[in-house]
DNA sequence: AATAAAATCAAACGTTTGTTTTAATATTAT
DNA sequence: ATAATATTAAAACAAACGTTTGATTTTATT
Protein backbone atom coordinates (compact mmCIF):
# COMPACT_ATOMS: atom_id res chain seq x y z
CA UNK A 1 0.00 0.00 0.00
CA UNK A 2 2.19 2.52 0.75
CA UNK A 3 5.34 3.28 -0.20
CA UNK A 4 7.47 3.18 2.99
CA UNK A 5 7.07 0.06 3.44
CA UNK A 6 8.07 -1.32 -0.47
CA UNK A 7 11.62 -1.84 -0.32
CA UNK A 8 11.74 -2.91 3.64
CA UNK A 9 11.96 -6.64 4.50
CA UNK A 10 9.29 -6.39 6.99
CA UNK A 11 9.03 -10.18 8.66
CA UNK A 12 5.88 -11.86 8.18
CA UNK A 13 3.22 -9.87 10.09
CA UNK A 14 0.70 -12.48 9.66
CA UNK A 15 2.34 -15.07 11.61
CA UNK A 16 3.26 -12.69 14.63
CA UNK A 17 -0.08 -11.54 14.58
CA UNK A 18 -1.17 -14.73 14.43
CA UNK A 19 1.54 -15.76 17.02
CA UNK A 20 0.21 -13.45 19.79
CA UNK A 21 -3.58 -13.88 19.52
CA UNK A 22 -3.13 -17.64 19.46
CA UNK A 23 -1.04 -16.84 22.76
CA UNK A 24 -3.49 -14.87 24.65
CA UNK A 25 -6.79 -16.87 23.23
CA UNK A 26 -4.91 -20.04 24.25
CA UNK A 27 -4.05 -18.54 28.06
CA UNK A 28 -7.64 -17.33 28.34
CA UNK A 29 -9.65 -20.18 27.17
CA UNK A 30 -7.81 -23.14 26.75
CA UNK A 31 -6.58 -25.06 23.92
CA UNK A 32 -9.61 -26.51 22.73
CA UNK A 33 -12.07 -23.71 23.72
CA UNK A 34 -9.84 -21.40 21.43
CA UNK A 35 -10.89 -22.09 17.63
CA UNK A 36 -8.73 -20.90 15.05
CA UNK A 37 -11.44 -19.05 13.58
CA UNK A 38 -11.30 -17.05 16.49
CA UNK A 39 -8.05 -16.39 16.57
CA UNK A 40 -7.47 -15.75 13.09
CA UNK A 41 -10.82 -12.91 13.05
CA UNK A 42 -8.90 -11.21 16.19
CA UNK A 43 -5.52 -11.46 14.49
CA UNK A 44 -7.18 -10.06 11.24
CA UNK A 45 -5.83 -12.51 8.83
CA UNK A 46 -7.14 -15.08 6.91
CA UNK A 47 -8.57 -18.59 8.41
CA UNK A 48 -6.33 -20.55 6.21
CA UNK A 49 -3.52 -18.82 7.43
CA UNK A 50 -2.80 -21.09 10.07
CA UNK A 51 -2.25 -24.13 8.34
CA UNK A 52 -0.36 -22.42 5.46
CA UNK A 53 1.92 -21.06 8.32
CA UNK A 54 2.20 -23.69 10.61
CA UNK A 55 0.45 -26.89 9.17
CA UNK A 56 -1.98 -27.70 11.98
CA UNK A 57 -3.49 -25.85 15.36
CA UNK A 58 -1.86 -28.49 17.47
CA UNK A 59 1.78 -27.74 15.43
CA UNK A 60 0.67 -23.67 16.61
CA UNK A 61 0.67 -24.15 19.93
CA UNK A 62 3.99 -26.83 20.10
CA UNK A 63 5.37 -24.29 18.25
CA UNK A 64 4.57 -21.26 20.20
CA UNK A 65 5.53 -23.15 23.46
CA UNK A 66 8.91 -24.06 22.09
CA UNK A 67 9.74 -20.75 21.35
CA UNK A 68 9.02 -19.39 24.21
CA UNK A 69 10.11 -22.19 26.37
CA UNK A 70 13.59 -21.93 24.42
CA UNK A 71 13.76 -18.53 25.26
CA UNK A 72 13.06 -18.81 29.16
CA UNK A 73 15.05 -21.89 29.71
CA UNK A 74 18.23 -20.09 27.63
CA UNK A 75 17.69 -17.32 30.47
CA UNK A 76 17.53 -19.49 33.28
CA UNK A 77 21.02 -21.24 32.15
CA UNK A 78 22.65 -17.83 31.71
CA UNK A 79 21.18 -17.01 35.37
CA UNK A 80 22.56 -20.26 36.75
CA UNK A 81 25.88 -20.08 35.30
CA UNK A 82 26.42 -16.51 35.79
CA UNK A 83 26.02 -17.54 40.04
CA UNK A 84 28.76 -20.67 39.45
CA UNK A 85 30.82 -18.00 38.01
CA UNK A 86 31.28 -16.25 40.97
CA UNK A 87 31.07 -19.31 43.70
CA UNK A 88 34.24 -20.48 42.71
CA UNK A 89 33.43 -24.04 42.96
CA UNK A 90 31.02 -23.51 46.14
CA UNK A 91 27.90 -24.95 46.18
CA UNK A 92 25.05 -22.11 44.98
CA UNK A 93 23.11 -21.16 47.98
CA UNK A 94 19.22 -22.74 47.87
CA UNK A 95 17.45 -19.36 47.13
CA UNK A 96 19.42 -18.42 44.06
CA UNK A 97 19.23 -21.41 42.47
CA UNK A 98 15.51 -20.61 43.17
CA UNK A 99 15.92 -16.90 41.80
CA UNK A 100 17.59 -18.44 38.80
CA UNK A 101 15.07 -20.77 37.93
CA UNK A 102 11.73 -19.41 39.35
CA UNK A 103 12.82 -15.69 39.96
CA UNK A 104 13.29 -15.58 35.64
CA UNK A 105 10.24 -17.35 34.84
CA UNK A 106 7.97 -14.61 37.18
CA UNK A 107 9.98 -11.91 35.94
CA UNK A 108 7.95 -12.64 32.62
CA UNK A 109 5.24 -11.03 33.82
CA UNK A 110 6.02 -7.74 33.47
CA UNK A 111 7.46 -8.36 29.91
CA UNK A 112 4.25 -7.04 28.52
CA UNK A 113 5.56 -6.10 24.76
CA UNK A 114 5.74 -10.05 24.77
CA UNK A 115 3.11 -11.10 26.01
CA UNK A 116 4.89 -12.09 29.00
CA UNK A 117 2.23 -12.55 31.47
CA UNK A 118 -0.28 -14.61 28.96
CA UNK A 119 2.68 -17.03 28.26
CA UNK A 120 2.49 -17.48 32.02
CA UNK A 121 -0.87 -18.57 32.12
CA UNK A 122 -0.72 -20.56 29.10
CA UNK A 123 2.37 -22.37 30.69
CA UNK A 124 0.42 -22.96 33.44
CA UNK A 125 -2.56 -24.59 32.18
CA UNK A 126 -0.62 -26.64 30.04
CA UNK A 127 1.37 -28.05 32.59
CA UNK A 128 -1.61 -29.86 33.89
CA UNK A 129 -3.19 -30.91 30.31
CA UNK A 130 -3.80 -34.13 28.94
CA UNK A 131 -1.47 -33.94 26.10
CA UNK A 132 1.32 -33.45 28.22
CA UNK A 133 3.05 -31.31 25.20
CA UNK A 134 4.80 -29.08 27.51
CA UNK A 135 6.78 -31.88 29.43
CA UNK A 136 7.24 -33.54 25.95
CA UNK A 137 9.24 -30.36 25.04
CA UNK A 138 10.66 -29.98 28.02
CA UNK A 139 12.16 -33.18 28.40
CA UNK A 140 13.33 -33.23 24.60
CA UNK A 141 14.76 -30.05 24.46
CA UNK A 142 16.03 -28.67 27.79
CA UNK A 143 16.30 -32.01 29.79
CA UNK A 144 20.10 -30.60 30.08
CA UNK A 145 18.87 -27.41 31.61
CA UNK A 146 16.74 -28.92 33.60
CA UNK A 147 19.16 -31.34 34.71
CA UNK A 148 21.81 -28.58 35.63
CA UNK A 149 19.37 -27.31 37.67
CA UNK A 150 18.84 -30.31 39.64
CA UNK A 151 22.59 -30.80 39.96
CA UNK A 152 22.97 -27.53 41.57
CA UNK A 153 20.18 -28.03 44.24
CA UNK A 154 21.79 -31.49 44.85
CA UNK A 155 24.90 -29.54 45.95
CA UNK A 156 23.38 -27.02 47.49
CA UNK A 157 21.45 -29.50 49.80
CA UNK A 158 24.15 -32.07 50.32
CA UNK A 159 21.99 -33.89 53.47
CA UNK A 160 18.58 -33.90 51.12
CA UNK A 161 18.45 -36.99 49.01
CA UNK A 162 18.64 -36.54 44.85
CA UNK A 163 14.48 -38.52 45.00
CA UNK A 164 13.78 -35.61 47.69
CA UNK A 165 14.61 -32.90 45.76
CA UNK A 166 13.46 -34.05 42.98
CA UNK A 167 9.36 -34.55 44.67
CA UNK A 168 10.20 -30.71 46.03
CA UNK A 169 11.65 -29.35 42.62
CA UNK A 170 8.04 -30.91 41.34
CA UNK A 171 5.75 -28.98 44.11
CA UNK A 172 7.65 -25.83 43.75
CA UNK A 173 6.37 -25.88 40.14
CA UNK A 174 2.83 -26.64 41.15
CA UNK A 175 2.96 -23.76 43.60
CA UNK A 176 4.24 -21.49 41.05
CA UNK A 177 1.91 -22.16 38.61
CA UNK A 178 -1.23 -21.46 40.62
CA UNK A 179 0.72 -18.49 41.85
CA UNK A 180 0.95 -17.27 38.30
CA UNK A 181 -2.36 -18.57 37.13
CA UNK A 182 -4.10 -19.78 39.55
CA UNK A 183 -8.07 -19.12 39.99
CA UNK A 184 -8.45 -19.88 43.58
CA UNK A 185 -7.52 -16.62 45.08
CA UNK A 186 -10.83 -14.51 45.05
CA UNK A 187 -12.47 -18.03 46.52
CA UNK A 188 -10.22 -17.64 49.47
CA UNK A 189 -10.17 -13.90 49.72
CA UNK A 190 -13.87 -14.27 50.00
CA UNK A 191 -15.52 -13.61 53.52
CA UNK A 192 -12.41 -11.44 54.83
CA UNK A 193 -11.86 -7.91 55.77
CA UNK A 194 -8.19 -7.75 53.93
CA UNK A 195 -8.70 -6.97 50.61
CA UNK A 196 -6.89 -8.59 47.65
CA UNK A 197 -4.01 -6.48 45.91
CA UNK A 198 -4.24 -5.66 42.43
CA UNK A 199 -2.05 -8.18 40.69
CA UNK A 200 -0.48 -5.74 38.14
CA UNK A 201 0.87 -3.58 40.94
CA UNK A 202 2.56 -6.62 43.60
CA UNK A 203 3.98 -8.13 41.50
CA UNK A 204 7.13 -7.73 43.12
CA UNK A 205 5.56 -8.84 46.51
CA UNK A 206 4.21 -11.72 45.05
CA UNK A 207 7.86 -12.56 44.05
CA UNK A 208 8.73 -12.37 47.41
CA UNK A 209 5.95 -14.02 48.82
CA UNK A 210 6.03 -16.94 46.82
CA UNK A 211 10.07 -17.35 46.99
CA UNK A 212 9.75 -17.36 50.79
CA UNK A 213 7.40 -20.46 50.65
CA UNK A 214 9.15 -21.82 48.52
CA UNK A 215 12.54 -21.93 49.83
CA UNK A 216 10.98 -23.08 53.34
CA UNK A 217 9.44 -25.96 51.14
CA UNK A 218 12.60 -26.69 49.62
CA UNK A 219 14.81 -26.78 52.85
CA UNK A 220 11.84 -28.43 55.37
CA UNK A 221 13.38 -30.85 57.24
CA UNK A 222 13.02 -34.25 56.85
CA UNK A 223 10.10 -36.53 57.26
CA UNK A 224 11.48 -39.75 59.00
CA UNK A 225 10.31 -42.18 56.74
CA UNK B 1 -33.91 -59.57 33.97
CA UNK B 2 -33.06 -61.30 36.76
CA UNK B 3 -36.26 -61.92 39.70
CA UNK B 4 -33.04 -61.94 42.53
CA UNK B 5 -32.58 -57.51 42.53
CA UNK B 6 -36.51 -57.31 41.39
CA UNK B 7 -37.81 -55.87 44.35
CA UNK B 8 -34.51 -54.44 45.74
CA UNK B 9 -34.49 -50.87 45.78
CA UNK B 10 -31.47 -50.55 43.38
CA UNK B 11 -31.16 -47.09 42.88
CA UNK B 12 -30.81 -45.57 38.91
CA UNK B 13 -27.82 -47.76 38.20
CA UNK B 14 -28.02 -45.31 34.75
CA UNK B 15 -27.17 -42.01 36.36
CA UNK B 16 -24.23 -44.31 38.81
CA UNK B 17 -22.67 -45.58 35.47
CA UNK B 18 -22.56 -42.26 34.14
CA UNK B 19 -21.09 -40.54 36.82
CA UNK B 20 -18.37 -42.99 37.23
CA UNK B 21 -17.50 -43.11 33.40
CA UNK B 22 -17.59 -39.25 33.16
CA UNK B 23 -15.44 -39.13 36.20
CA UNK B 24 -12.64 -41.27 34.81
CA UNK B 25 -12.89 -39.58 30.88
CA UNK B 26 -13.37 -35.76 31.97
CA UNK B 27 -9.92 -36.38 34.15
CA UNK B 28 -7.71 -38.43 31.55
CA UNK B 29 -8.99 -36.36 28.40
CA UNK B 30 -10.27 -33.38 30.00
CA UNK B 31 -13.93 -31.64 29.93
CA UNK B 32 -13.65 -30.48 26.37
CA UNK B 33 -12.27 -33.77 24.67
CA UNK B 34 -14.18 -36.26 26.40
CA UNK B 35 -17.85 -36.35 24.27
CA UNK B 36 -20.90 -37.55 25.48
CA UNK B 37 -21.22 -40.35 22.89
CA UNK B 38 -18.19 -41.69 24.88
CA UNK B 39 -19.39 -41.56 27.86
CA UNK B 40 -22.35 -43.26 27.36
CA UNK B 41 -20.91 -45.02 25.36
CA UNK B 42 -18.38 -46.90 27.76
CA UNK B 43 -21.14 -46.97 30.24
CA UNK B 44 -23.21 -48.78 28.09
CA UNK B 45 -26.19 -46.85 28.27
CA UNK B 46 -27.87 -44.55 26.00
CA UNK B 47 -27.03 -41.29 24.17
CA UNK B 48 -29.98 -39.52 25.17
CA UNK B 49 -29.95 -40.31 28.70
CA UNK B 50 -27.36 -37.70 30.04
CA UNK B 51 -29.36 -35.18 29.18
CA UNK B 52 -32.41 -36.63 30.32
CA UNK B 53 -30.86 -37.39 34.02
CA UNK B 54 -28.39 -33.96 34.35
CA UNK B 55 -29.47 -31.60 31.60
CA UNK B 56 -26.47 -30.99 29.67
CA UNK B 57 -23.03 -31.56 29.51
CA UNK B 58 -21.90 -28.89 31.63
CA UNK B 59 -24.26 -29.82 34.37
CA UNK B 60 -23.47 -33.29 34.55
CA UNK B 61 -19.70 -31.73 35.49
CA UNK B 62 -21.35 -29.06 37.64
CA UNK B 63 -23.29 -32.27 39.75
CA UNK B 64 -20.16 -34.31 39.45
CA UNK B 65 -17.88 -32.15 40.90
CA UNK B 66 -20.32 -30.29 43.44
CA UNK B 67 -21.20 -34.08 44.21
CA UNK B 68 -17.71 -34.58 45.26
CA UNK B 69 -16.50 -31.56 46.84
CA UNK B 70 -19.78 -31.49 49.37
CA UNK B 71 -18.38 -34.93 50.75
CA UNK B 72 -14.74 -33.79 50.66
CA UNK B 73 -15.39 -30.50 52.52
CA UNK B 74 -17.85 -32.00 54.90
CA UNK B 75 -14.81 -34.52 55.92
CA UNK B 76 -12.25 -31.69 56.29
CA UNK B 77 -14.74 -29.78 58.55
CA UNK B 78 -15.71 -33.22 60.49
CA UNK B 79 -11.59 -33.76 60.96
CA UNK B 80 -11.08 -29.79 61.43
CA UNK B 81 -14.17 -29.89 64.24
CA UNK B 82 -12.56 -33.01 66.44
CA UNK B 83 -9.27 -31.23 66.60
CA UNK B 84 -10.77 -28.09 68.02
CA UNK B 85 -13.08 -30.74 70.44
CA UNK B 86 -9.73 -31.62 71.68
CA UNK B 87 -7.93 -28.73 71.92
CA UNK B 88 -9.40 -26.82 74.89
CA UNK B 89 -9.27 -23.59 73.05
CA UNK B 90 -5.28 -23.83 72.39
CA UNK B 91 -4.21 -22.88 68.82
CA UNK B 92 -4.01 -25.66 67.07
CA UNK B 93 -1.01 -27.06 65.41
CA UNK B 94 -0.06 -26.06 61.78
CA UNK B 95 0.98 -29.36 61.09
CA UNK B 96 -2.70 -30.58 62.05
CA UNK B 97 -4.34 -28.02 60.42
CA UNK B 98 -2.81 -29.01 56.95
CA UNK B 99 -3.46 -32.75 57.69
CA UNK B 100 -6.94 -32.17 58.33
CA UNK B 101 -7.31 -30.15 54.78
CA UNK B 102 -5.08 -31.89 52.62
CA UNK B 103 -4.33 -35.00 53.73
CA UNK B 104 -8.25 -35.60 54.24
CA UNK B 105 -8.09 -34.75 50.26
CA UNK B 106 -4.62 -37.29 49.91
CA UNK B 107 -6.38 -39.76 51.07
CA UNK B 108 -9.21 -40.42 48.69
CA UNK B 109 -7.01 -41.67 46.17
CA UNK B 110 -7.01 -44.84 47.88
CA UNK B 111 -10.59 -44.65 47.67
CA UNK B 112 -10.95 -46.56 44.49
CA UNK B 113 -14.00 -47.81 44.66
CA UNK B 114 -15.44 -44.17 44.60
CA UNK B 115 -12.86 -43.03 42.28
CA UNK B 116 -11.07 -41.36 43.93
CA UNK B 117 -7.82 -40.80 42.19
CA UNK B 118 -9.83 -39.50 39.19
CA UNK B 119 -11.52 -37.74 41.12
CA UNK B 120 -8.15 -36.36 42.29
CA UNK B 121 -7.03 -36.21 38.76
CA UNK B 122 -10.38 -34.11 38.01
CA UNK B 123 -9.70 -31.62 40.48
CA UNK B 124 -6.76 -30.74 39.39
CA UNK B 125 -6.95 -30.15 36.16
CA UNK B 126 -10.59 -27.98 36.69
CA UNK B 127 -8.43 -25.82 39.03
CA UNK B 128 -6.33 -24.24 36.17
CA UNK B 129 -9.57 -24.06 33.77
CA UNK B 130 -10.80 -21.23 32.03
CA UNK B 131 -14.42 -21.92 33.31
CA UNK B 132 -13.75 -21.73 37.24
CA UNK B 133 -16.41 -24.15 37.53
CA UNK B 134 -14.68 -25.66 40.90
CA UNK B 135 -14.29 -22.15 42.60
CA UNK B 136 -17.68 -21.17 42.31
CA UNK B 137 -18.70 -24.10 43.04
CA UNK B 138 -16.34 -23.58 46.22
CA UNK B 139 -17.14 -20.48 46.43
CA UNK B 140 -20.79 -20.60 46.73
CA UNK B 141 -20.92 -24.07 48.71
CA UNK B 142 -18.25 -24.34 50.82
CA UNK B 143 -17.09 -20.83 51.81
CA UNK B 144 -18.13 -21.18 55.51
CA UNK B 145 -15.47 -24.50 55.23
CA UNK B 146 -12.77 -22.55 53.79
CA UNK B 147 -12.55 -19.60 56.53
CA UNK B 148 -12.92 -21.79 59.10
CA UNK B 149 -9.67 -23.72 58.25
CA UNK B 150 -8.09 -20.04 57.36
CA UNK B 151 -9.29 -18.52 60.81
CA UNK B 152 -7.32 -21.82 62.30
CA UNK B 153 -4.46 -21.16 60.13
CA UNK B 154 -4.39 -17.51 61.28
CA UNK B 155 -4.67 -18.34 65.07
CA UNK B 156 -2.22 -21.05 64.83
CA UNK B 157 0.52 -18.52 63.21
CA UNK B 158 -0.33 -15.50 65.44
CA UNK B 159 2.68 -13.56 63.67
CA UNK B 160 1.78 -13.90 59.89
CA UNK B 161 -0.62 -11.40 58.61
CA UNK B 162 -3.96 -13.39 57.36
CA UNK B 163 -3.13 -11.84 53.79
CA UNK B 164 0.51 -13.74 53.97
CA UNK B 165 -1.39 -16.65 55.02
CA UNK B 166 -4.07 -16.54 52.72
CA UNK B 167 -1.01 -16.44 49.39
CA UNK B 168 0.45 -19.66 51.39
CA UNK B 169 -2.59 -21.27 51.60
CA UNK B 170 -2.91 -20.66 47.43
CA UNK B 171 0.56 -22.08 47.19
CA UNK B 172 0.31 -24.98 49.39
CA UNK B 173 -3.05 -25.57 46.43
CA UNK B 174 -0.94 -25.54 43.70
CA UNK B 175 1.47 -27.54 45.07
CA UNK B 176 -0.69 -30.28 46.59
CA UNK B 177 -2.46 -30.09 42.78
CA UNK B 178 0.95 -30.74 40.84
CA UNK B 179 1.27 -33.70 44.03
CA UNK B 180 -2.10 -35.64 42.68
CA UNK B 181 -2.05 -34.68 39.22
CA UNK B 182 1.06 -33.44 37.93
CA UNK B 183 2.26 -34.70 34.89
CA UNK B 184 6.06 -33.10 35.18
CA UNK B 185 7.59 -35.39 37.35
CA UNK B 186 8.78 -37.68 34.90
CA UNK B 187 10.50 -34.69 32.64
CA UNK B 188 12.35 -34.75 36.28
CA UNK B 189 13.33 -37.57 37.07
CA UNK B 190 15.04 -38.34 33.25
CA UNK B 191 18.33 -38.71 33.11
CA UNK B 192 18.57 -39.73 36.76
CA UNK B 193 20.16 -42.52 38.31
CA UNK B 194 17.21 -42.69 40.97
CA UNK B 195 13.91 -44.31 39.47
CA UNK B 196 10.89 -42.95 40.22
CA UNK B 197 8.59 -44.89 42.72
CA UNK B 198 5.53 -46.57 41.66
CA UNK B 199 2.62 -43.95 42.87
CA UNK B 200 0.37 -46.80 43.89
CA UNK B 201 3.11 -48.27 46.02
CA UNK B 202 4.26 -44.72 47.29
CA UNK B 203 0.98 -42.81 48.59
CA UNK B 204 2.19 -42.74 52.24
CA UNK B 205 5.45 -41.81 51.03
CA UNK B 206 3.97 -39.01 48.80
CA UNK B 207 1.71 -37.98 51.73
CA UNK B 208 4.79 -37.27 54.16
CA UNK B 209 6.91 -35.59 51.37
CA UNK B 210 3.93 -33.10 50.45
CA UNK B 211 3.68 -32.79 54.37
CA UNK B 212 6.52 -31.70 54.85
CA UNK B 213 7.00 -29.46 51.97
CA UNK B 214 4.06 -27.87 52.84
CA UNK B 215 4.75 -27.35 56.51
CA UNK B 216 8.26 -25.81 55.54
CA UNK B 217 6.66 -23.75 53.44
CA UNK B 218 4.01 -22.44 55.51
CA UNK B 219 6.17 -21.64 58.14
CA UNK B 220 8.95 -20.12 56.80
CA UNK B 221 10.17 -16.90 57.90
CA UNK B 222 8.56 -13.92 56.47
CA UNK B 223 10.50 -12.02 53.55
CA UNK B 224 11.41 -8.29 55.01
CA UNK B 225 8.96 -6.44 52.28
C1' DA C 1 8.97 -5.93 -17.66
C1' DA C 2 8.45 -10.85 -17.42
C1' DT C 3 8.58 -14.86 -14.63
C1' DA C 4 8.54 -17.66 -10.59
C1' DA C 5 7.70 -18.19 -5.82
C1' DA C 6 5.34 -17.09 -1.73
C1' DA C 7 1.43 -15.31 0.69
C1' DT C 8 -3.39 -14.37 1.11
C1' DC C 9 -8.04 -15.00 0.05
C1' DA C 10 -13.04 -16.69 -0.17
C1' DA C 11 -15.43 -20.77 -0.24
C1' DA C 12 -16.44 -25.22 0.60
C1' DC C 13 -15.35 -29.96 2.61
C1' DG C 14 -16.31 -33.69 5.62
C1' DT C 15 -16.63 -34.58 10.60
C1' DT C 16 -17.83 -34.11 15.01
C1' DT C 17 -20.06 -31.79 18.51
C1' DG C 18 -24.05 -31.16 22.01
C1' DT C 19 -28.73 -31.35 21.74
C1' DT C 20 -33.50 -32.55 20.59
C1' DT C 21 -37.15 -35.35 18.86
C1' DT C 22 -39.77 -39.36 17.87
C1' DA C 23 -41.77 -43.44 19.19
C1' DA C 24 -41.58 -47.82 21.29
C1' DT C 25 -40.43 -50.63 25.21
C1' DA C 26 -39.35 -51.64 29.95
C1' DT C 27 -39.45 -50.70 34.71
C1' DT C 28 -41.31 -48.94 38.93
C1' DA C 29 -44.86 -46.98 41.85
C1' DT C 30 -49.74 -46.06 42.94
C1' DA D 1 -54.58 -52.50 36.55
C1' DT D 2 -53.15 -47.91 35.86
C1' DA D 3 -50.15 -44.33 35.65
C1' DA D 4 -45.74 -42.36 36.00
C1' DT D 5 -41.01 -42.85 35.27
C1' DA D 6 -36.82 -44.74 32.91
C1' DT D 7 -34.52 -46.53 29.20
C1' DT D 8 -33.82 -47.61 24.48
C1' DA D 9 -32.95 -47.13 19.48
C1' DA D 10 -32.73 -44.27 15.71
C1' DA D 11 -32.69 -40.24 13.44
C1' DA D 12 -32.10 -35.65 12.69
C1' DC D 13 -30.70 -31.02 14.07
C1' DA D 14 -28.05 -26.73 13.68
C1' DA D 15 -23.69 -25.22 14.85
C1' DA D 16 -18.87 -25.36 15.16
C1' DC D 17 -14.84 -27.59 14.28
C1' DG D 18 -10.10 -28.38 11.78
C1' DT D 19 -8.77 -28.83 7.30
C1' DT D 20 -8.36 -28.47 2.19
C1' DT D 21 -8.77 -26.48 -2.30
C1' DG D 22 -8.11 -23.44 -6.09
C1' DA D 23 -8.01 -18.88 -7.58
C1' DT D 24 -5.91 -14.42 -6.74
C1' DT D 25 -2.78 -11.14 -5.08
C1' DT D 26 1.65 -9.87 -3.47
C1' DT D 27 6.55 -10.22 -3.29
C1' DA D 28 11.02 -11.53 -5.03
C1' DT D 29 14.05 -12.82 -8.86
C1' DT D 30 15.70 -12.59 -13.37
Amino acid sequence: MSAFFKDSNHPPDTVRKILECAERLFAIKGYDAASIREITNEAGVNLASIHYHFGSKEKLLEELLKKKLDWLNQERLYALVELEKNSNGEPLRPSAILDAFFGTLLKMIDDEQNGGEMFLKLLGRSSLEPSNLIWSVATNQHSDVIKRFKTALCKSLPNVPETEIIWRFHFMLGATTFAISGNGLPALFANTNTEMENTSTSQKLLMKRLMAFLLGGLRAPLSNI
